[in-house]
DNA sequence: AACTATTTATAAGA
DNA sequence: TTCTTATAAATAGTT
């Protein structure tokens, strides 16, 4: 990029491949403290550099952040599985309809599963209330959460893989 | 930076704000991908936008770089303060666990509590669900919750490639 | 760690 | 949103 352009590929020397991991980390980081103050957003960062070493950097809470992020995911899993596909032909536009069910409903005990699994019931108990309170601590009744929470899901999550 | 010099601040105008937050996204996760091929690096980047958007790149599996990152943190909050100080005199050698297991609970729920900060209305409605389902004593039918998701659903989640 | 010639990123404007 | 362009910032190779 500069006294000469290089190539996108890993770094054969090992000594110039840490320099710049040095330099470039440096960069990176500074890059995105500088987005999430400009532009008020979220920004979460790890990198493990090849001998194993931890760097990161979060705007905020690094574990709400990962919260979010594995919700959201879980969510954007399900919408690329959605909706069924149509182009196939349903007999009285009932079976396709039973056995999207059965997977939706598959699917959703296999998340249930994963994200409270290890829990115990005290745990799921004092899980709940901590929920609940969480809710009305926003105050809202049930119907107006499901009109916001439609409302919000028409927020996109975009999710990039370069 | 460039017509001008701008200072890293909050910007306040929105629309500037949006167009900024787009191009220095862009900019930020090239250069992650970059220094994750050059250096042989293990990234992670996850960015909400100020309106809630997400954004995610990892050169791996983000769950087991969120994973790894986990470990690393808990264990340095381990060694911080386990074992108990073996120096203090103690008691018959139970008194001192004993208070190390109170120490330990309350931090646990500590935790847990600060889980859930920071979690939008529509993370604590899915997360209520998911306890429900764990304690699987909920009035609510399979297909009542599967109408309700499908609601949800129509709402597709664009999925970016660059 | 510093230097510096270039490349890259990007703020403002269209 | 996308493009253009003048300029700031980052950085590869060198010392």
């Amino acid at each position: 990029m500069v006294r000469q352009k290089i190539e996108i590929n890993r770094i054969d020397n090992l000594t110039a491949r840490q320099v710049t991991f040095s330099k470039r980390r440096r960069g990176l980081f500074k890059k995105a403290q500088e987005l999430s103050t400009l532009c008020d957003a979220e920004l979460g960062l790890i990198a493990f550099s090849a001998t194993g070493k931890l760097f990161s950097f979060s705007s905020s809470s690094m574990t709400q952040l990962i919260q979010k992020h594995k919700l959201l995911t879980d969510k954007s899993n399900k919408l690329r599985k959605w909706p069924p596909q149509e182009d196939q032909p349903e007999n009285n536009g009932n079976e396709g309809l039973k056995k999207e069910l059965m997977e939706r409903t598959i699917e959703l005990q296999r998340l249930k599963g994963e994200e409270l699994q290890g829990l115990g019931l005290d745990d799921l108990i004092r899980l709940e209330k901590l929920v609940e309170g969480g809710l009305s601590r926003v105050g809202k009744t049930k119907e107006l959460e499901l009109e916001e929470e439609n409302a919000m899901l028409k927020q996109q999550a975009e999710v990039i893989q370069i």
